[in-house]
This record gives C-alpha cells, sequence and structure tokens, in this order.
RNA sequence: UGGCCCAUGGUGUAAUGGUAACACUCCGGUUUUUGGUACCGUCAUUCUAGGUUCGAGUCCUAGUGGGCCAACCA
C-alpha cells in the first residue's frame, strides 16, 4: 500500500525519469482510448487500471477517448457499455473525448500536409496498391501518382470530401519512403471515402481518418504526456512521430507513445475480434454472457471491480509475451467475495434426509451467522424440519476415515442446527440412493452451549428444509476453451478448442432468505462456491450464477487416491 | 531472404552494477460448526557462449528461442 516502497513498472519509471528531465507533473495527462466496435475485456481492465492508476498515483488528468474513425464497425451501443464498464471498475474520466471531435482539425492539418508536398492523392485500387508497397524483405515502389500536382491534390481531396468520389476510388496518402524498412513508412494511407453515417457526425463527412493519423494527432489536441498502447503498436510510433512533426509546435506539449504487453489470460482469447465471433456464433449468448473474459461478463458471473483492479495490479505491466492463469484472477475474486460476501445455504443436487425422532410438523427457526469474516453482516433465521435436503455426494453407506462427511452408522453436524446419525437408506429399483433416515442428538442444537452441542465431529455439512427450501435454477461454468492458449497454436483454429461443457444448468434448493436476493446480489453458498443473482432472475424462478468455487481440497484428495 | 521487440521458478512480476525476492499454483502441516478462511512450512528461477568489471540477472557482442510488421481495421 505503501506508494514510495512498491517498486515502479517500465512505464512509471519512463515518467519518473521524465519529471526528474524537468517535465512538470501538472503537464502530465493520460488517456484510455477505446475503439467502440465491441464490448472492453480483462485486457482492457489492464489498460484502464493502468492509465487511471496512473492518473491517480500523479494526480494527472485522464481522458476517456472514443477512437471512432471507421464507421463500418462502430456503434453508440458499444459507447454506452464502454462508460457503463470504465465507470464500474470504480475510475472518473475527466473529459469524454472522441477523435469524431477532431475531424474538422484532422482536414486542415491534410490540407497543410498536402500543400508542403507531404501528402497526395492516390487513384489506384487497393489490389495495386498492396503490390507496389512491397514486404517486410523486399522495398517497395512509387506510385504513378505520386507526383500529382499540389493544386490538383487539393481539388481531388476536396471532392472526396464533398461526396464526390466512390468508395475505393481514391485516398489520401502521406508522402514518406516506398523503400523504409518499416513498412507502416511506405507513404500510409490517411483518409478514404466512406459514404457511411458515423454515430456521432451522421453523414457530414464522407471522408475518415486512419488511425494512424488521428491517433498521434488526437493526442496532441489533448495534450496527451504519456501514450500508452501495447506492443503490436511499437512499428507504428515512428509513423505516429513523423506525423506529430508535420503538426508540431514547439511551445506545447509533444505526446510520447510507449509500448506494454497485452495480458493474455489461459483458457481464453483475448480479442475483440475473436469474442466477437464468440458472439456471432452464438457460442455464447452475447457480449455480457458469464463465461466471456469481457467485464460485462465478469460483472455478470459475479466478479467485484475490486478483484478486478487487484488482479490487474497483482499481474503488473512489461513487455514480454505472457500467458496469465486464469486461477490468478480467481484467487483475486475468492480474496474479496471471502471478505464481503453473506454465506447462505444451498443444496445444488439433493438427497433427502428424514429426520426420524422429530416430532412431524414441527420446525424451529434457528439463529444463523451471516459471516464468520464480518460480524458487522449479522444473523438471520433458518427453518430446520423432520424433511431436509443435504448434498448427495455428502452421504455414503460406508466409506473410509477420510471421508468427514455422512455414513451409515456415522455422525455429523448439520451447519448452525444438530448432530445427526444416519441409521438407514431406501434405494430405487436402479440401486440410487433416494432417502436417507437419520435420528438427531436434540441436545446438541448449536449454540445452545450444552455439552452435547460442544461435541466435535468431524463433518459439517450445509441443508436446507425441503418444505421452506426455494426451488432456483443454477448456471454453473467452466472454461471456455479446453487449451490454456487456443489461439496461439499453429495450423489450428481457436474455435477448435471450445468447451462443449461450459454451461450447465441445474435446480437446487436454497434457503427461504434467499425468496428476495436482487439480481447482482451475491452470496457464498456454503461448503459450494459464490454465486449470484443473474439478470435473468425473476419472481418466478429464481436463477443463480456460480462465481467460482471454494477451494476444495477433498476434491484433490479423492482425484489422488482415484 | 529484411527490420524491430522480448528472454528471471510451473505462472506473473521485482531486484535500477553489490546476498535473486514477492504473489499465485503445487506439496505438507496447525486452527476451524464451511475439507472454506487464517496461519506456518517445503520444492523450485536469471536461455547459451564470450567480453567489460573487484563484482553482471542487470552493460557489450554473437548465437538460440519466442513475438510483431505486407487491412482503404484499430
Amino acid at each position: 500500500m505503501n506508494e514510495t516502497s512498491k517498486s515502479l513498472n517500465f512505464i512509471e519509471q519512463i515518467i519518473e525519469e521524465d519529471l526528474e528531465k524537468g517535465y512538470a507533473k501538472s503537464d502530465l495527462r493520460f488517456r484510455f482510448p477505446p475503439e467502440p466496435n465491441g464490448y472492453l475485456h480483462i485486457g482492457h481492465a489492464s489498460s484502464i487500471c493502468l492509465n487511471f492508476g496512473l492518473g491517480l498515483r500523479y494526480q494527472a488528468p485522464v481522458n476517456l477517448r472514443f477512437d471512432d474513425t471507421n464507421p463500418a464497425k462502430e456503434e453508440q451501443e458499444f459507447v454506452d457499455a464502454i462508460k457503463k464498464d470504465v465507470s464500474w471498475l470504480g475510475f472518473d474520466w475527466n473529459t469524454e473525448r472522441y477523435a469524431s471531435d477532431y475531424f474538422q482539425q484532422l482536414y486542415d492539418w491534410a490540407v497543410q500536409l498536402i500543400k508542403n508536398d507531404k501528402a497526395y492523392v492516390d487513384s489506384q485500387t487497393s489490389e495495386e496498391m498492396a503490390v507496389q508497397k512491397g514486404t517486410p524483405t523486399q522495398p517497395g515502389f512509387n506510385s504513378p501518382y505520386r507526383n500529382r500536382t499540389v493544386s490538383e491534390n487539393l481539388a481531388l481531396f476536396e471532392e472526396m470530401k464533398n461526396g464526390v468520389h466512390e468508395e475505393g476510388s481514391h485516398v489520401l496518402r502521406a508522402k514518406i519512403d516506398m523503400a523504409h524498412t518499416n513498412m507502416l513508412m511506405r507513404d500510409p494511407i490517411m483518409y478514404r471515402v466512406l459514404h457511411r453515417a458515423h454515430h456521432r457526425t451522421n453523414t457530414d463527412w464522407c471522408i475518415y481518418p486512419m488511425y494512424d493519423w488521428t491517433h498521434g494527432e488526437s493526442d496532441y489536441i489533448e495534450q496527451v504526456s504519456h501514450s500508452l498502447c501495447t506492443l503490436e503498436f511499437l512499428p507504428h510510433r515512428e509513423l505516429y512521430d513523423w506525423f506529430l512533426d508535420q503538426v508540431y509546435d514547439p511551445t506545447k506539449l509533444r505526446p510520447k507513445q510507449r509500448e506494454f504487453a497485452r495480458r493474455n489470460l489461459s483458457h481464453t482469447v483475448v480479442s475483440k475480434r475473436k469474442l466477437a465471433q464468440l458472439v456471432a456464433e452464438k457460442v455464447v449468448t452475447g457480449w455480457d454472457d458469464p463465461r466471456m473474459p469481457t467485464i460485462s461478463g465478469m460483472r455478470r458471473r459475479g466478479y467485484t471491480p475490486e478483484s478486478i483492479r487487484n488482479f490487474a495490479d497483482t499481474i503488473g505491466i512489461a513487455k514480454r509475451d505472457n500467458l496469465i492463469d486464469v486461477s490468478l484472477l480467481e484467487f483475486h475474486v475468492r480474496e474479496d467475495l471471502n471478505k464481503t460476501t453473506p454465506r447462505v445455504m444451498g443444496v445444488l443436487d439433493p438427497l433427502k434426509v428424514v429426520i426420524t425422532n422429530y416430532p412431524e410438523g414441527k420446525e424451529e427457526w434457528l439463529e444463523a451467522e451471516n459471516s464468520p469474516e464480518d460480524e458487522s453482516l449479522g444473523f438471520r433465521e433458518l427453518p430446520f424440519s423432520r424433511e431436509l435436503y443435504i448434498e448427495k455426494e455428502d452421504f455414503k453407506e460406508e466409506a473410509n476415515k477420510k471421508f468427514f462427511r455422512l455414513k451409515l452408522g456415522g455422525e455429523v453436524r448439520l451447519k448452525n442446527a444438530y448432530i445427526i446419525k444416519a441409521e438407514s437408506c431406501t434405494k430405487d429399483t436402479n440401486g440410487n440412493i433416494v432417502e436417507v433416515q437419520c435420528t438427531y442428538d436434540p441436545k446438541s442444537k448449536s449454540g445452545s452451549g450444552t455439552e452435547e452441542s460442544l461435541r466435535k465431529v468431524k463433518g459439517t455439512l450445509h441443508w436446507v428444509s425441503t418444505s421452506h427450501a426455494v426451488q432456483a435454477e443454477i448456471r454453473l461454468y467452466d472454461r471456455l476453451f479446453t487449451h490454456e492458449s487456443p489461439d496461439t497454436q499453429k495450423d489450428k483454429d481457436f474455435m477448435e478448442f471450445i468447451n462443449p461443457n461450459s454451461l450447465e444448468v441445474i435446480t437446487g434448493f436454497v434457503e427461504p432468505s434467499l425468496k428476495e436476493a436482487q439480481i447482482g446480489e451475491r452470496f457464498q453458498f456454503q461448503r459450494m462456491g459464490y454465486f449470484c443473482v443473474d439478470k435473468d432472475s425473476s419472481d418466478k424462478n429464481l436463477v443463480f450464477n456460480k462465481t467460482v468455487g471454494l477451494r476444495d481440497s477433498w476434491a484433490k484428495i479423492q482425484q489422488k487416491s482415484e
């Protein structure tokens, strides 16, 4: 927590060096620049935490800037979702900006470039241009249109803007060097003709600027000091600087681009394009499907903003390729949920228990602590009766002594209730156990303080009273992909690794206090895991998502004995 | 057959020329009315070869391995 003792990541070191070299702290400014063409994912969360974290650390403003230069892909729906996600993560932006706000300024600068003989209108097809561009190992060659006169370029460019020309007929290109070793410097396209309505500028423009031309100049307009992006943009830095050189006024702050490695998460894909494909092909129900590594998906799953921020802090920022194990994310989710969620009881795979020496028709309301981690959460009351459900896996006719749960002739504590002993069980015609008959010790009531209640029994089970329990739909999730790195396998498409069993829907029974649970509310079902109420939930049909299971050392013991 | 970036336990990140550390995972234990939590402990790391230096994970060179670059996407 101590800022001064915490080691700096390499971005923070760059900033510290700039500060030492005389950069004013008040000149520091950052931005988070999403393109509104999809939902934000865990990789963006990392970038958001980086940029807004820097803002907090240096008390510097952070803009939320939508990189909306491609009306073919961008929509208002995504703008709204992105704003919601950033806010939910717990960050406040200084101002909300749009690259489209700068279209006029960008156009004016482009005209200036043409006048300075730094840009020209090319009228080749994209195929011709691709050939002419060369390859990484071979230089390109000049376009036949490269030497158009300034006045001809000016006239054409204005016509492009005015919608005189068809899509694909002309582009504006920067005039740099077709033999440059960096392919991005081989006369990159600045503008294309697009007869499309834009979500903000509507049909005002018939030409739209490309990323490279837009991004750095937007940083410059906003006077962003450090423009942070992922490593695949590293080759763009040279162009970023070249474009800046064309318009730079030395009395103003000059933004600098620096790059960090995107964070990869195991057993999923962290790519908007691939996530969009999962949505489009209906592998998942939508961008906010709880199996998706999107911020909205994680929110719906029950992850907390705190846990995602802690995760981002822990994984840090660096420049090497990485594949972060999803178990680290789950650790942070459990860590936060353990501290904050109330405990309740829910039986996912019910087995009926009848307490033969408990009077028929009797019910008792027992006091139960809401959280051993947080006293302030108080207590609630639980109904107990003659017939209960316990978890099917918590009973065996016979078992070795490693099995702490209920077995014939053995005793267990029912959480917050009595100690019971299994006397017999009945089976259906297929040999499946359908009911267990038990006796209880009436003096062993939890919290009663009697000698019997203080007895140590090895196992404690969760349970619900059959007549009081509420039926609930419970959605269990597993990893979306069976491979830890589905999208880096040579000759294999990531879709081949989709886990067919990533969703299982079951019907369980939960304690009656959950009847009034609100959408989004989180609970720990004791001994089972963390669950939250899904947005599909209604008065008629209670729906829970399993957020993450509890650590399960019994499962490990079982695995080893197999 | 080019250019650029990267290389620290199983995973991620530190160590800023001076004893390689922290977290997760794994494994073992203590406590426990959650086989949870908490706490304690074990195992395990500088890609290779040269060089600079009293001293190199850190600087230099080469090699090896991985990644990025040929959208009118961002």
